[in-house]
RNA sequence: GGCCCUGUGGCGGAGUGGUGACGCUGGGGAUUGCAAAUCCUCCUACCCCGGUUCGAUUCCGGGCGGGGCCUCCA
């Protein structure tokens, strides 16, 4: 089944081929770490993460190299030293540590490779003398930068023009530039701050210089997929394609360009019990990461995605229904099968999201319409592997609903006792006794729902 | 000012040149001691104005509205 992908550079959703079928490659503008990352930095880590886990499935996971960096030098990780008086590596491996948490909260699989900033230094002064012996970069003022002019292409995968760009320019042009549109590729640092020795002088590396560094030094000249979020094509990509290609000799740096939209988290329109919570570290005290998943996943990843109270509501709504499908056929043994083709078919349609989560909507309503033993094991199996696939569902139903978040309330054998005093009282037909216990559970949010076999009971 | 994206039912959100995805909410029914859960069922759409077409929510043009980017924000 082909797989089709929406190219940022040619506006157009093409069918995917990677020039290597047996080495997949693909990178995805990771996090710079100087503080909690908020959900809005989670949408591209977990939608390419789809799009890791699809091309697993399609080219063999061994056949798939993922990078996703992390950036560990950056002017807000030295203020953020700075301020507390402490060496950038504890800024950053404290942040390094709680992304990884977060993203493991979230279902994200660990990338292939996670290259640092810090540690492709080397790689990048030398990408930085290969582009000032070609002429594509000049030095001054301490600083290296790189001569917009001096590459035909600047501007084609943002559809800019350099002189439209120059009227809207709001930032005060710096003095050693030549051109208003040059940018840093290696500059002077300050006083305390984190520094390399370089044939241009001590310093650190612009921005845009690490992630050509790192894909060059991992991935090669040219990879299949390069990802990131929609704000990034100008100029964060915009300046990787010009770097990498003036320094391989016009050669393309990514086949594919894929970028996210937006979450609009604007503050006005979030509930008040929501509050203006939107780092994923306190959101994952409300939610479980899984809901937040689902909830990142329910638009289509190029569209914007409005984040609400509302919205998490509703998908816990949605899982707690699943959830309570798998309960029920916690017995029946799943079959060896595969996601529907209809649901694959949606993911390699560009990641069509919403239209797989409808097919995977399809098939809990078929398990719970399902009589037969043989439909039963079949759905659960097409269920479990389509969840595998989409990265949810992957908790014990029994553990989803019983697991509790706050600590004032009764510990599961005190709820197993209460329903079991009200399941004597339902068999002596004592309906006040058993009604009674019912609205005392009810109280402490706890569900209770009778079946033939007995009574079972969530948190709600 | 330039560039890009977008406007679907009470809400979220796909998709299509002609039989109104999917979910949430709401109404009715089955089931239940009563509930809950589940199932069945019903209601509510395609921003406005032109054009193309046998036929447009879907294509084209214009208008109005919303969002994003324009030097280091996913």
């Amino acid at each position: 089944m082909t797989i089709a992908l929406y190219d940022t550079r040619t506006r157009r959703k093409r069918d995917f081929e990677p020039a290597n079928p047996k080495e997949v490659t693909m990178y995805l503008c990771g996090p710079t770490v100087y503080s909690y990352a908020h959900i809005g930095n989670f949408r591209p880590a977990v939608v390419f993460d789809l799009l890791f886990r699809v091309l697993h499935q399609q080219y063999g996971s061994e056949h798939v190299v993922y990078a996703r960096n992390i950036t560990d030098v950056d002017d807000k990780i030295n203020a953020a030293a700075a301020e507390q008086n402490v060496d950038i590596s504890v800024i950053t491996d404290k942040f390094t540590k709680i992304y990884r948490e977060d993203s493991s909260a979230l279902g994200i699989l660990p990338p292939s490779l996670e290259p640092t900033a810090t540690g492709h230094i080397e790689q990048m002064i030398a990408l930085i003398s290969r582009l000032l012996a070609t002429g594509h970069a000049y030095q001054a003022e301490g600083h290296v930068l790189f001569s917009v002019n001096s590459f035909d292409g600047y501007g084609k995968l943002s559809g800019r023009d350099l002189k439209d760009m120059l009227a809207g320019a709001r930032v005060e042009i710096a003095s050693y530039k030549q051109d208003p549109a040059d940018f840093v590729l290696w500059k002077p640092s300050g006083a305390n701050e984190p520094s390399w020795d370089s044939p241009f002088g001590p310093g650190r590396p612009g921005w845009h210089t690490e992630c050509s560094a790192m894909i060059e030094h991992n991935l090669g000249t040219t990879i299949d997929i390069h990802a990131g979020g929609q704000d990034l094509i100008f100029p964060h990509h915009e300046n990787e394609i010009a770097q990498s290609m003036c320094a391989h000799d016009n050669v393309p740096l990514a086949r594919f360009w894929m970028h996210n939209g937006f979450l609009d988290l604007g503050s006005e329109k979030m509930s008040k019990s929501l509050g203006n919570v939107k780092l994923v570290h306190d959101l994952l005290k409300q939610w479980p990461g899984e809901v937040l998943r689902f909830a990142l996943l329910s638009a289509h990843y190029r569209s914007p995605l409005e984040w609400t109270a509302e919205l998490l509501q509703r998908t816990q709504t949605v899982l707690n229904r699943y959830y309570g499908t798998l309960r029920r056929l916690a017995d029946v043994a799943a079959d060896e099968q595969t996601a529907p083709s209809g649901l694959i078919a949606a993911l390699h349609d560009d990641l069509n999201t919403p239209q797989a989560m409808a097919k995977l909507s399809t098939l809990f309503k078929q398990a719970n319409q399902a009589t037969e033993l043989a439909d039963k094991q079949r759905l659960k199996g097409q269920i479990l592997a389509s969840g595998q696939l989409l990265g949810l569902l992957a908790h014990d139903p029994e553990s989803w609903f019983k697991q509790d978040g706050s600590a004032d309330t009764l510990s599961a054998r005190e709820i197993d006792e209460l329903v079991a005093a009200r399941l004597s009282a339902r068999k002596n037909k004592d309906w006040v006794e058993a009604d009674r216990l019912r609205q005392q559970l009810n109280e402490l949010k706890i569900i209770v729902e009778d079946g033939p076999d007995g009574s079972i009971w969530r948190r709600g």
